[in-house]
DNA sequence: TGCGTAAGATAAAACCTTTTAGCAAATATA
DNA sequence: TATATTTGCTAAAAGGTTTTATCTTACGCA
């Protein structure tokens, strides 16, 4: 194998100091009184013997290391892989690249992760928060480290958020199964967590059906407890409020719930769900779904992200998204 | 924002050398002839002002990154995200963090990406390849970065490969439709690609046709159309051919060969496909899987790429994981 | 001729580690 | 007692950049 060049390498064959060589690679040759002439064959030299400065050396000196710390609940979740996927892209066009980390379940390996990166002086963080982050978080923008939210912000933590209209979608959804479908009596699916964006969906449940004076009929899945667990509490609470429609708070709990109806038989048919799932249309009963904007967040996110590292802004940016519609 | 403390600092006010505290923090302090005293001194100071090495400037001069650079054709399959997720966590445990990248529809783009992180001396590559990237691996594994390709080999990379028995579990789901659902005319759906994996299913099926001397029926897909024309596709497929089952060779295939008996409503109804999906059991008719085992893939990538990192193997190693089948 | 200034380039410090080679004092050996 | 070895620690180089401060030469102008 052979030794990579370095820029001293460039430097000494081509007989100029690496000072220059540096100037001209980083496009400072006009400013810094470098000759057209030097600077051109600088350039061809390099270009001819493939030379790629040592990014390492170069964030070590700089302390900016063109990458981004992507943070997320859980990567195979549809809805965090797509913008994982939107994010990337972006982020790379940007020049930047992501560091990611799933952190399902385990929020001590998160708060380790967030020190990490930290320590490999990583320019940003994308965060789809956990509950106990806040005082990692915190800390991150004590230290001047730009942090952007998405999903979900957290109470305690001030900073740039991008999430989506979430009681407005819950609102419309709710309104959808009562008017379109012609639901009379619609429960919430949630989970017991008390991360904002749930609690703007039951927000916005709760106004369509305060509107009309129906009952709240709402239910708080425990993640902490086996499948069949979780689908026994599902089929009783649909069956025993004789449900005919359930808004899920997301996709995986329009799962569950699938899974409910399917094994147990149950008869509930008017069904919508945050988040779109490709296989929401091949069901049977179907589910239409509350779509957040994947893109567009995505947009935002990597957006503010890049101005703030650019340190181009200074006031904090709190963007929410409308969702759409996807009626079955 | 208070500076980040540095080797220096700490050996200044502690009145030792840089090296002394080197050598104790990277536990050489015996092999080293450190009093046991100071060792313990320096350690808790340490931990008192929580100090933490600069990666970038150990990395810098270890020349190891501790990053994995992964690769991978579409983050957002369930495939990939489920296996990128297995990954991440076991990499973590051997004190590995993963550079991700998804490098859906754009070969440029990968190419690139190698060579981007390579430049950020990554200590080794996971790929699930896409077919022009032979080359750029090639010069990697030139290079000594040690590579390891999951899901598909390359024929003309010899590196160190973790693959599914697709050519054995395609053979079980042929077999499965043929004897236990009793189907007559079976389809295989596959990709127009002529990726490895894609090829081994294919055999599979043709093995268990062939045995029993059924019509072989196969439909390539061509994904640089719009979903429309794909599924008239299927649909042609599946009526011209009067078949009552179907093989696919993916999990996406499969979806789309739903949307199409959905959207066309065709009468076929014994499908199976390759790679497990959460609402194949929730959809009319049910999807049976040839599960890949996804955590022994990622469970083998991960150790094949440690111990080559380590230096601890020269041999390379061929990995086939057997494939579990879901009948629905 | 003498002086100021612009042009064109560079030496050396800084970023923060790890590691090689070596020093001084204490102890062991003869 | 004189020498060899061990103990305990450290100076300085190396890793590859960026950037500040400076240096030399040429030129314009009085």
């Amino acid at each position: 194998m052979k030794k990579r060049l370095s820029i001293s390498d460039i430097a000494n064959n081509l007989g100029v100091s690496v000072t220059t060589v540096s100037f001209i690679l980083n496009g400072k040759a006009k400013e810094k009184r470098i000759s057209d002439a030097l600077a051109k064959r600088v350039l061809d030299y390099v270009k001819k013997v493939d030379y790629k400065p040592n990014q390492l050396a170069k964030s070590l000196r700089t302390g900016k290391s063109k990458s981004i710390g992507l943070l997320v609940e859980d990567i195979s979740n549809p809805f965090f892989a797509n913008i994982a996927d939107h994010i990337e892209k972006l982020a790379y066009d940007h020049g930047y690249h992501i560091i990611y980390c799933s952190m399902k379940n385990d929020e001590q390996r998160a708060k380790e992760l967030i020190q990490l990166f930290y320590d490999r002086q990583i320019d940003g963080f994308i965060i789809a928060p956990t509950e106990g982050l806040s005082v990692d978080i915190n800390n991150l923008l004590k230290s001047s480290v730009p942090v952007v939210l998405f999903d979900r912000p957290l109470s305690d933590v001030e900073t740039h958020t991008v999430v989506s209209e979430n009681v407005e979608g819950a609102y419309q959804g709710t309104l959808f199964l009562l008017e379109q479908k012609n639901a009379k009596r619609i429960g919430f699916v949630t989970t017991v967590s008390t991360q904002s964006q749930m609690k703007g969906r039951l927000e916005g449940y709760m106004k369509a059906v305060d509107n009309i004076g129906m009952d709240l009929l709402v239910k708080k899945i425990n993640y902490d407890q086996n499948e069949d667990d979780v689908l026994e509490q599902l089929r009783d609470f649909i069956s025993d409020n004789k449900l005919d429609g359930v808004l899920f708070a997301t996709n995986y709990l329009a799962i569950n719930g699938l899974k409910a109806i399917k094994k147990f038989d149950l008869a509930v048919d008017k069904l919508i769900s945050f988040d779109e799932n490709t296989t929401f249309g091949l069901v049977d009963p179907p589910v239409s779904a509350i779509s957040q904007n994947i893109q567009e967040i995505a947009q935002e996110v990597v957006r503010i992200l890049v101005n703030q590292i650019n340190g181009k802004s200074d006031k904090i940016e709190k963007v929410v998204i409308p969702c759409t519609l996807i009626a079955r």
